[in-house]
RNA sequence: GGGCCUGUAGCUCAGCUGGUCAGAGCGCCACGCUUACACCGUGGAUGUCGGGGGUUCGAGUCCCUCCGGGCCCA
């Protein structure tokens, strides 16, 4: 059974050679006869390829690989893919930089595209210099582009060990990915859930495109309050406070607090605007915050989310000026035309950026005198794009929204629904819960999904022209589903020629493309095989885990539940497992930006897979960690630790004279008490290690192991290396060898398999000495043959007589000579409840202790000895002989 | 302003439902080249468990409050 224990063994080079071996073998490949309850089915989080990948990433998909090979080893057929997440806008300026191309979806399809640039050196191309290339073109060279990134990420996290099956792959862009989510919104459409509005929503003035609730950062921004006077009938001023003086010519209404009684009787009366002369009411509102500024608030159409509830609920008038250019409107308004703003608004105020009219706005109030003193410097929150640098603005336009609770819904309560939903998964840690549910309980819109970027999925709908030319948008044109995926801007819909788009009695493509997060909701559905494949899906779906990090719980955990439950009616997985961040050991959250990042593959390299696995499987769910070079250390010297210990244990059974040998795993073999508690002991932790892994814990899993490995290296081989040698070569063994021998291969065999999830590199190595097919498909330890192995043995005789080792080991380690150095005699209190244990294992404890003479054991007296220091055992008289002559230096 | 998490040895962290829980590893000090391992081994020192109240026979462990960190939502 034992082929061949190598004579140096090392960590080196493992990550490479089992890769292969992995791969060849197909270890980790899916078995897809599996029924349902066979199968442990995993939603990879899928990582944005056009990102880099840190340390963050390997430290969470780690926590997800420990479950994967935990359960595959309990028999599970897991399924576990991989998927990329290639959409979206960092995609799309990479490649505009890369092959200096712009999209423009109004352009028809070019086929055989060659792009201008092939990389740029890192030069970014000029917008002006951009050629415009149709979406589908573009769309074609983000595939280009990311194919390459996507090889690099997989390298990493094959170096890192993760069991993934590479066969099962997607990409959020793939065609499967965008028939899935084209039809997912077909339905959602069809049902109901999906429906357009013209409404005020948040636009990013930068990239030109609407932004969803989650996609909201709120970030301190400086400005400053106006104090603005308005007009009462009687002339008299009215001041408010503002920080957008720029909005004055948009403004519907004044609002204050419904009990604050400096306004009680301006309610119902109207006020006029300065400069503009625009008359608006006065009107009451709680939402307005009677201690901030004066008290009442302008509500312009709009400056930001609080106007628009105002806006809504109490059915103001709308007066927009802001474009989606950021710019006022290049046309004068016709609320302001005619009026005594009109001269200052076409020639100051027309086609200026938000900021510029502001400065105008300014001057003229103060020129008017309705500017109350110097405006006063602020900082207040404001909403941001979360990829966008300046402040977001409102602005009026048609968007395609699906349902999420966040507006009340006649045919059902959503809201409740998803709710119920979020009680019904299992969150780990489960506080994490808490966050999913303030998320929901704070909505207040639908999900807006329409994006005006382009590669992403495109909204698969057409709109009729009608004979004047105008579109009709109340009246899609849909695909069928077997059309999938489509794209609008270059496919003409049934019925219709490509050369009627844009006639009048014609169609128009929906130019938008939807939300990322509109697919990547989608992801167990797409690697389920929805609708693609049925088979697949009934053995996989609901899935069991999504492993993801809690930033984006109120994104892309949140939009998952959503769309699950909208199309499928259930939880998409029964488990949600939240990793922590990373912070940086100044305690800060590291980040690019920080220029605190290490890169992943460097670390790999530096200090081997196992330890930095090791490292990351150390800090449990939801916590954060710090990164910890030092804990990569001891996760290194753990794997060089299991490779040693496991060498010694192996070649117990090795004939020196053949090398080879065998090593029969019977625990009717195992005769020894001593041998045996130590079985019992392993058997606690094989249920500990179980229940934790069952309860998503698998720091707690590798701790419990890890301890009981270390006193297996540190007592237990010690202890037992005298019988275990015993017997020359040929000669018939003692049953106490032979106990000993079957142990410490019973106890590694076990103990290899409880490291497996975490060092998967190192017992793999070892395995493959010894015993045949991969450690990672070996069946999960059981403590029952253990248990049974130990009979009536009692664990802490293994604690009593390590104890007792170490007392030894001390008064040679005080007396400052080799551990070598012979004991003549000695006498050693122990206490009672130890005592027996001692006894039972007292040949054992003299030859690891170099007992050479009569080692005397005495009951311990009250008050003697410390139990926090071996135990309480302790050698009262001791005799030490001559230590051993050193060996000259070779 | 509301919510969640967090503050235990120099460092990184365990300590579940209150009663050997004051722990581990690293680091540190001392010693030891012992044929599994010097990428090692052995032994040792280290803390009013963030502060202050309270409940209890008894509190890192429960309650209140304050302070410090992190995050989410207004």
């Amino acid at each position: 059974m034992v082929r061949e224990v190598p004579d140096k063994v090392s960590t080196d080079g493992l990550e490479e050679r089992f890769d292969e071996r992995w791969s060849a073998e197909g270890t980790y490949a899916f078995d897809r006869s599996a029924t349902r309850e066979q199968v442990y089915s995993i939603d990879t989080p899928p990582p944005t390829v056009s990102g880099s990948l840190h340390v963050g990433h390997v430290f969470s998909y780690t926590h997800t690989d420990t479950v994967a090979r935990f359960w595959r080893m309990r028999g599970k057929e897991v399924f576990y893919p991989m998927g990329w997440d290639d959409n979206g806008l960092p995609t799309e300026r990479r490649v505009q930089n890369y092959f200096g191309v712009r999209c423009d979806p109004s352009l028809p399809y070019v086929e055989g595209f060659e792009p201008p640039h092939q990389g740029t050196d890192g030069k970014n191309v000029k917008p002006a210099d951009q050629v415009p290339v149709s979406r589908r073109n573009f769309i074609e060279l983000c595939e280009r582009l990311t194919t390459d990134d996507e090889r690099q990420f997989e390298a990493l996290w094959r170096r890192l060990g993760l069991s993934v099956d590479w066969a099962q792959n997607y990409q959020t862009i793939d065609a499967t990915s965008r028939a899935a989510s084209q039809r997912a919104f077909l339905r959602n459409l069809a049902r109901g859930e999906a429906y357009q509005a013209e409404a005020p929503g948040l636009w990013d003035v930068t990239f030109q495109t609407a932004v969803a609730q989650a996609e909201l950062e709120a970030r301190e921004y400086p400005g400053f309050y106006h104090r603005v006077a308005f007009h009462r009938p009687d002339g008299s001023p009215l001041h408010i406070e503002t920080t957008r003086p720029e909005l004055i010519p948009a403004v519907v209404a004044l609002i204050a607090h419904p009990d604050d009684e400096r306004y009680q009787d301006l309610f119902g009366t109207t006020v006029t605007s300065p400069l503009f002369g625009v008359e608006v009411p006065v009107l009451a509102h709680p939402a307005a915050a009677m201690d901030k500024g004066a008290g009442i608030a302008m509500c312009c159409t709009f400056g930001d989310l609080t106007d628009v509830q105002w806006w809504r609920e109490l059915q103001l008038a709308t007066r927009s000026v802001i474009q989606r250019d950021g710019r006022l409107s290049r046309e004068t308004p016709a609320w302001i035309a005619d009026g005594p703003g009109e001269d200052l608004y076409t020639q100051e105020l027309a086609g200026k950026t938000a900021f510029s009219a502001r400065t105008a706005v300014v001057d003229a109030l103060r020129a008017s005198g309705d500017l109350d003193g110097e405006p006063v410097k602020t900082q207040r929150m404001t909403n941001f794009y979360e990829k966008g640098d300046k402040p977001l603005e409102i602005v009026t336009s048609r968007q395609w929204y699906i349902r999420n609770g966040g507006r009340d819904w006649s045919e059902r309560n959503l809201k409740a629904e998803l709710l119920a939903r979020g009680k019904e998964l299992d969150f780990h840690p489960d506080f994490m819960r808490v966050r999913y549910e303030n998320w929901v309980n704070g909505l207040n819109g639908d999900w807006l999904i329409s994006r005006q970027r382009f590669f992403g999925v495109a909204v698969p709908l057409w709109y009729p022209l009608d004979d004047a030319g105008e579109v009709d948008h109340d009246h899609p044109i849909v695909p069928s589903e077997a059309e999938l995926p489509i794209d609008p801007t270059s496919q003409a819909p049934a019925g219709y020629d490509e050369a009627q788009r844009g006639q009048p009695g014609g169609f128009v493509g929906d130019a938008d493309v939807m939300d990322t997060w509109a697919t990547s909701s989608l992801s167990p559905l797409i690697v389920s095989g929805w609708e693609r494949d049925p088979d697949l899906f009934d053995r996989v779906y609901p899935m069991d885990l999504r492993p993801q990090g809690q930033d984006i719980i109120r994104t892309w955990l949140f939009s998952t539940v959503v769309r699950s439950h909208l199309e499928k009616d259930v939880l998409p997985w029964k488990h949600a497992a939240i990793s922590g961040w990373i912070l940086d050991p100044d305690r800060k959250k590291m980040s690019k930006s920080k220029g605190n990042v290490v890169t992943p593959m460097d670390l790999l390299v530096e200090h081997g897979a196992d330890a930095v696995r090791y490292w990351a499987a150390a800090a449990r769910l939801g916590t954060d960690a710090a990164f910890e070079v030092g804990q990569m250390k001891i996760g290194r010297r753990l794997a060089i630790k299991v490779l040693n210990a496991s060498k010694f244990a192996l070649t117990f059974g090795v004939d020196p004279e053949t090398g080879t040998g065998e090593i029969v795993l019977d625990p009717a073999r195992v005769t020894v008490d001593l041998d045996r508690a130590m079985l019992a002991g392993l058997a606690t932790v094989v249920e500990q290690a179980t229940e934790a892994f069952e309860a998503y814990d698998h720091t707690r899993a590798l701790e419990v192991t890890e301890t009981y490995f270390w006193t297996f290296c540190d007592d237990y081989l010690e202890l037992v290396k005298d019988r275990a040698y015993a017997g020359a070569a040929g000669a018939e063994l003692a049953d106490e060898t032979v106990s000993a021998r079957t142990a410490l291969a019973l106890a590694l065999d076990v103990m290899l398999r409880l490291l497996a999830p975490f060092l998967p590199f190192a017992t793999e190595e070892v395995w493959s000495w010894w015993r045949t097919g991969s450690v990672h498909r070996a069946a999960w330890p059981s403590a029952e043959p253990l248990r049974s192995a130990a009979g009536d043995a009692d664990p802490a005789q293994l604690a009593g007589a390590g104890h007792a080792l170490a007392a030894l080991r001390k008064i040679k380690s005080e007396a400052k000579v080799s551990m070598r150095t012979p004991v003549l005699e000695a006498t050693m209190a122990v206490p009672a409840t130890l005592l027996a244990g001692v006894r039972g294992a007292l040949d054992d404890v003299k030859g690891a202790g170099r007992v050479t003479g009569p080692l005397e054991l005495v009951e311990a007296t009250e008050g003697q000895g410390n139990t926090d220091v071996q135990g309480g055992i302790v050698v009262t008289a001791s005799e030490l002989g001559e230590p051993p002559a050193r060996k000259p230096k070779a």
